[in-house]
DNA sequence: AAAACATGCAAAG
DNA sequence: TTTGCCTGTTTTC
């Protein structure tokens, strides 16, 4: 379910609450025990997402004799994968402080400090795209709740993953074979070197920008609904090939995904229309139907010029547009 | 109550 | 091209 800002928050909560830490890792559904054997007893280094992707680094196992070398954790969440978060919090993420670009780890300390009031209090998490938060009333650690293909477990903080798409063990060299395959991410590349990235890959291919922008090796994190909103936002037809979409209105489209995405790692949710206030932002918060122009509203009337919104499939996903102002 | 559907991807056939 | 993932929400019977 989630697209590119949910696992940048996943990731965030992971560096506040895991690294430094030493895990314990095991697989409650048993699909993934291997894995978690090679992991268990390791302290987690870092932590970070690439699109929709989420690395994890741990150190040397002191205990295995001959170990030497670090290993990865590979997560894609997928379309329904989640992380359960249980423990110890003082906050919520993403009610305080800026999530810009680079700061996902300096700013774990202010927030902390801005938010300090009150002791931290016991309590469960859920972070896929939409996030809930619900009182733990369990003894310590809790239970696994359904399939849990692995779960990471320190002092006071467990985190649950359950149905990703992929979860997997992986060296350096591994890890780099996939962000390789990977294009840039506003919230990892400097801006000027992704925009460039993005635009040398988009501009040559004949390809419809609708499929362009939804091709994790053209651009990172970007899924259904940001795909249709961006291309709303830059009144451009999803149909139009790459290599026939004016290099100004790629330099927008990019700009524009970088702009959304701040907006979604720091509100947690995918807000697409600008401007809105009081109990229009209050409902676009809620409700996703309230809070884009065109995802989800086939044959409603177009939000800017009342043209029923259309509706195709591309690539089996379902691709939202107005007629009218994307012409 | 049951079925359909969803903000993806990878593996199998 | 089809299936699996295996959950939560919405729609249909």
């Amino acid at each position: 379910m989630p697209e590119g800002h949910s696992v940048h928050r996943i990731a965030r909560q992971f560096t506040k609450h895991f690294v430094g830490r030493i895990c314990e890792a095991s697989s409650p559904q048993g699909r993934f025990v291997e894995g978690a054997a090679v992991l268990s007893g390791r302290e987690m280094l870092r932590c970070f997402a690439v699109g929709k992707q989420m690395f994890a680094e741990f150190g040397d196992d002191p205990t295995a004799p001959g170990a030497d070398a670090s290993v990865w954790l590979r997560v894609h969440l997928g379309i329904y994968g989640a992380w359960d978060f249980a423990g110890d919090f003082t906050t919520k993420l993403g009610q305080t402080g800026e999530y810009g670009r680079g700061a996902r780890i300096e700013d774990a300390d202010a927030e902390d400090s801005l938010s300090s009031i009150g002791a931290p209090r016991r309590a469960r998490l859920r972070m896929a795209e939409q996030e809930k938060e619900t009182e733990l009333d369990q003894g310590w650690p809790p239970e696994p709740v359904g399939a849990v293909r692995l779960r990471l477990l320190t002092e006071d903080v467990v985190a649950d993953l359950r149905g990703p798409t992929a979860c997997e063990v992986l060296d350096a060299a591994g890890v780099n074979t996939v962000l390789d395959r990977l294009g840039p991410d506003p919230l990892v590349d400097e801006l000027e070197v992704g925009e460039r990235r993005f635009i040398e890959r988009a501009s040559k291919r004949r390809v419809p920008i609708g499929q362009l922008l939804m091709d994790q090796s053209v651009v990172a994190g970007i899924g259904n609904i940001y795909r249709a909103e961006i291309l709303f936002r830059a009144r451009l037809n999803p149909y139009t090939p790459g290599n026939e979409v004016p290099l100004d209105v790629l330099h927008g489209i990019w700009n524009d995904w970088v702009k959304l995405l701040g907006v979604g790692v720091e509100v947690g949710r995918m807000m697409t229309i600008d401007g809105l206030t009081g109990d229009d932002y209050e409902a676009a918060l809620q409700d996703v139907r309230h809070r884009h122009w065109v995802y989800g509203r086939a044959g409603e009337p177009c939000r800017r010029c009342g043209t029923p919104i259309s509706l195709a499939e591309m690539q089996n996903r379902k691709l939202y547009w107005c007629p009218s102002c994307q012409a």
